[in-house]
DNA sequence: AAATGACATGTCTGATTCAACATGTCAAGG
DNA sequence: CCTTGACATGTTGAATCAGACATGTCATTT
C-alpha cells in the first residue's frame, strides 16, 4: 500500500509522468524512505488512475503521460497521513548489517564500520551542501516549506550515523587494547 | 535475500527454533532493521537447511525443531557482511510519512509530529533502561559485546528522532507566528 | 474433566516486488 | 545519414511476502 501513497504524495506537490516519478524516487525516496523501480511505478499509476485518485492531464512527446492528483486522491492521502498503522513496516538492509555486526570478530567489524563512517560523511556533506544552496536561494524571512523539515531529519540522521560509526570504531579499539594489556582474561 | 542472512545472523549467536526466531524478530529486528512474519520464517528455515547453511540439532516437545548454523552457514554470512551490495534496499513507512509531511497544512503536520515526539521518547526510555540493566549486570571491566554497539545506535537514532520532532514542531509554530504578524505576506 | 491460553509449526491465496526483456522517440554529434 | 545516449513506457515470469487459515501440544486453572 505504501507505494501508492508515496506516488500520491509526490503528485500532491506537482503533476508528473511515470518517468519523472521514477527519477524522484531515485533522487529522494529510494535511499531513505521507500525503494521502487519503474516496473512497479507504471502499473501502480494505472491502478491509481482506475481508482480515480490521479488523472492524466496531458499527453506529450514520446508517449509521455502527465498525471495529476485528484481531490479524491488528496483526501485519501491525508487520511493515510493522519491515521498511521499501528506497526510500521521496516526493511533496512543497512541497519540489518549493523545488527549482525556482533557475529563478526573485531577485525571484520572494523572492516564493516570504516566504510560506514566514510559514506555517512560523504552523504552528510552532499545533503548539507544542497540545503545551503536552497537556503541561499530563498529570500530571508520567507516562509519555510515543510520539505525543509525532512531535509533536516536526513541531515541529523547521517550526522548520528557518522558519529556513531566513529564511536564504535573507537570502542572496538579500546576493548582490544584492554584485552592486550590483560592477556590472562 | 536479506531474510536469509537475518536468520543466519540470529542463529550464529545461538541455536533456536522457528518460534524462537519469530520472537527474536518481534523483539529486536522488526522495528529497526527487518520485518518478517512466521509464515516467511518457517519456509526459509527449510530452504536454509536444504542448502546446508543450518541444520536441525534437536527435536523437542510439541514438534519443536531446534536449528543451528553450520560452518558453511557461517562462511556465507561472513561473506555477505564483508561484501555489501552497492545499493541498500530501504523500506521505511515511518520515514515515508515524514517525507510526505510537506503535503499537509501546518495544523495536520503538527498532528502527525506530536505522536512522533511522544513515541520516540517512550522508545528511548525503554532502550535506555534495558541498556542500563545490561550494563549493571556485566562486571566492570568486562569486554563489551558487539551487540552493545547496536544498542547504542538505536539509542542515538531515537534521540535524534525525538530532538528533531520537537525542533520541527517549534519550527512550524515559528513560521505560523511570523505569518500572523505579517498578514499581508 | 474441561476450558483456557501460551506454545509451536505449518500451508495457501493473493498481492507485491524484482530483474529482465521489449519497444520506440528524439536530439546531438560525427 | 548513422550512431549514440537520454528520454519514455510498458510487459512478463519468478520470487518474495502478508494475512488468513489450519492443526495440534502442553500446563494451569476451574
Amino acid at each position: 500500500m505504501s507505494l501508492r501513497y508515496a506516488l500520491l504524495g509526490l503528485l500532491a506537490d506537482e503533476p508528473a509522468s511515470g518517468y519523472d516519478l521514477t527519477r524522484k524516487f531515485e533522487r529522494a525516496l529510494q535511499r531513505y524512505a521507500w525503494h521502487a523501480q519503474h516496473s512497479q511505478i507504471y502499473p501502480e499509476l494505472g491502478k491509481l488512475a482506475a481508482d480515480g485518485l490521479v488523472e492524466v492531464i496531458a499527453e506529450g512527446a514520446r508517449g509521455r503521460r502527465t498525471y495529476a492528483i485528484t481531490e479524491q486522491g488528496r483526501t485519501e492521502l491525508r487520511s493515510w497521513m493522519l491515521n498511521p498503522p499501528d506497526v510500521f513496516v521496516v526493511r533496512h538492509e543497512f541497519v540489518l548489517r549493523l545488527f549482525l555486526l556482533s557475529t563478526l570478530d573485531p577485525e571484520d567489524a572494523r572492516a564493516v564500520l570504516r566504510p560506514v563512517a566514510q559514506e555517512s560523511a560523504r552523504e552528510l556533506a552532499t545533503l548539507r551542501e544542497s540545503l545551503d544552496r536552497a537556503e541561499a536561494t530563498a529570500p530571508p524571512g520567507t516562509e519555510l516549506a515543510l520539505g525543509r523539515l525532512v531535509a533536516e531529519y536526513g541531515l541529523r540522521s547521517f550526522q548520528t550515523m557518522h558519529d556513531w560509526a566513529l564511536w564504535a570504531l573507537d570502542r572496538i579499539d579500546q576493548v582490544e587494547a584492554a584485552k592486550a594489556a590483560r592477556p590472562a582474561g
